[in-house]
DNA sequence: ACTGATCTGACAATTTCATGACATTTCAGC
DNA sequence: GCTGAAATGTCATGAAATTGTCAGATCAGT
C-alpha cells in the first residue's frame, strides 16, 4: 500500500486532496502544520509528501530543509501559491521532485503524483543482470546470450524482460508494462505488448509455444519465473 | 554527505542558495567574502565551491586563481553578473568548471551543480593507452597507429574513444558522451556524436560498415569491445 | 587568410515498432 | 466433456524512429 502525507493548513483543500487521493487508492495521512508533518513523517515514513509552501509556524520550505537534513529521501511535491515561487521551489530536484501552483487542477496533481511515485518506486530495483536456464543477460551491456552464443534483442525486449525479472514470480499487467516501459510519451495498444513478449519467447524460450519462463496469466498479464 | 561552499556577498542571494541547497540534501557552508571563503575551503575542504565573480576585497576571479595556485582541485562553479564573454573565458581558463550568469534560475543552477558533482564524483579512470586488433593508441601523446603506421585522429575522436574504452562493454548514450566529452563548453546536437564515431570507424575498423569494436546499440548508444 | 577540425542538416539505409487480421487457446457455464 | 465468447498467439505490413553518410558552413588555431 502506497502512503501519501499531505501537509496543508487550509482545511477545505486538505480535505479535498485527501478524498481524491483515497479515491485513487492511496493511504492518506494529513497534517495542518509543519511540526505535525515532521512528526508524521518520522512515525509513518510515507512514500510521498505533498507539502504546501505556505504553512503556519514552520514554512514548507523550512520543513523541506529539515526533512532533508534528517536524511529523509522521500520525494516531496510542493504546492505553491504563486508561480513566481516556482523557480525557487524547483531547486528541490529536477529529476525526482516536482511542484504544482495553486489553483491546481486535481486531475493534474494526481497525474504528477503518479508520475513521481512511478519514477521513485521503480527506478530502484531493476536488475543489472539475469540468468536462467541456458540464458545470460547483461542489461547494462545490452547483451543476451543463449548457450554462450549471442542473441539479438531490441531495446523494448530488454526493457520488458528487465521489468518482469525485477518482480519475478509476480504477475505484471499489460497496463503496468505500458506505463513502465513506454511511460507517458506514447500510448500503444496493449496488444503491442503481446508482440514483444512473443519476440522474447522466440529468442529465449526452448519452445516458444510452451514457454517455461515468460508465462502468460490468462486474463491478467505476464510473469517471469526463473 | 556532500558539502557545498557558497561564497557570495549579497545576503539575500546567499540565504536563498543555502536554503535550496540544504533542501536538496547538501551540507552547506557560506562565506560573504573571498578571505573567509579561502579559509573555509582550507578548513572544511568542501566537494564543490559556488563562487560569485564580484566580491568585496578579494574578487571571485582572484580567489579562484589563488585556490588553484594552492593546488586545490575542488570543482568551482562561477556566478557572473553579466554575460561578459571575457569574464567567462577568464573564469574557465582559471580553472572554474562551469559558470552561470545572473539572474539565474534556481532550477538551472541546481541542475548544473548536480551535473558537476556527478562528473567529478563518478569520474571513471580514463585509460592512458589502448590496444585492440592491429591498433595501438597512446592517449597522452595523442598518437594512434595501425599495423605500426601512424593514423591521424582528431582530439574529439581521441576523447570519445577514450571514454568508450574506459567503460568497455558498457553502452554509453549520446547524452553521456556529450556531457563527458564536450562538457559545458558547447551543446552540440547528438547527431554530431554519430559523425565522430563514423570518423573513428573509418580510421580504425577493418570494415567501417561492419564495425567489430565500436558498436552501435540501436536506440541506446555506442559501446566499445576489445 | 589558410587549414584542418568541428558542427549541422539533408537524405538514404536500416532497424524497430505498432497495428490489425486471423488462428489458437483458455475458461466459464452448460 | 462440450461450446462459445473472450483472451492470447502469430504473422505480415506499413509507419516511425534511429542511424549511416556526405557535403557544405562555421569555427579555431596558425
Amino acid at each position: 500500500m502506497t502512503t501519501v502525507l499531505v501537509v496543508e493548513d487550509d482545511p477545505s483543500i486538505l480535505r479535498g486532496l485527501a478524498d481524491n487521493l483515497r479515491c485513487e487508492g492511496y493511504d492518506v495521512l494529513t497534517a495542518s502544520d509543519g511540526e505535525t508533518g515532521r512528526k508524521m513523517q518520522q512515525e509513518k515514513s510515507p512514500d510521498l509528501i505533498v507539502l504546501d509552501l505556505m504553512l503556519p509556524r514552520v514554512s514548507g520550505l523550512e520543513l523541506c530543509r529539515k526533512l532533508r537534513a534528517d536524511g529523509v529521501q522521500t520525494p516531496i511535491l510542493m504546492l505553491t501559491a504563486r508561480s513566481e515561487e516556482a523557480d525557487r521551489v524547483l531547486g528541490l530536484d529536477l529529476g525526482a521532485d516536482d511542484y504544482v501552483t495553486k489553483p491546481f487542477s486535481v486531475r493534474e496533481l494526481m497525474a504528477r503524483i503518479r508520475a513521481i511515485l512511478r519514477r521513485t518506486q521503480t527506478q530502484t530495483n531493476l536488475p543489472d543482470e539475469l540468468r536462467f536456464a541456458d540464458v545470460e543477460i547483461d542489461f547494462r551491456k545490452y547483451e543476451a546470450r543463449r548457450r554462450g552464443s549471442p542473441v539479438e534483442m531490441t531495446r523494448k525486449e530488454f526493457a520488458i524482460l528487465r521489468l518482469l525479472a525485477a518482480r519475478a514470480g509476480e504477475v505484471i499487467t499489460r497496463d503496468e508494462l505500458l506505463n513502465e516501459v513506454w511511460g507517458f510519451e506514447s500510448y500503444p495498444v496493449s496488444r503491442t505488448v503481446d508482440n514483444h513478449v512473443a519476440g522474447l519467447r522466440a529468442k529465449l524460450e526452448r519452445d516458444a509455444s510452451r514457454p517455461e519462463h515468460i508465462k502468460t496469466v490468462h486474463g491478467v498479464g505476464y510473469k517471469f519465473v526463473a
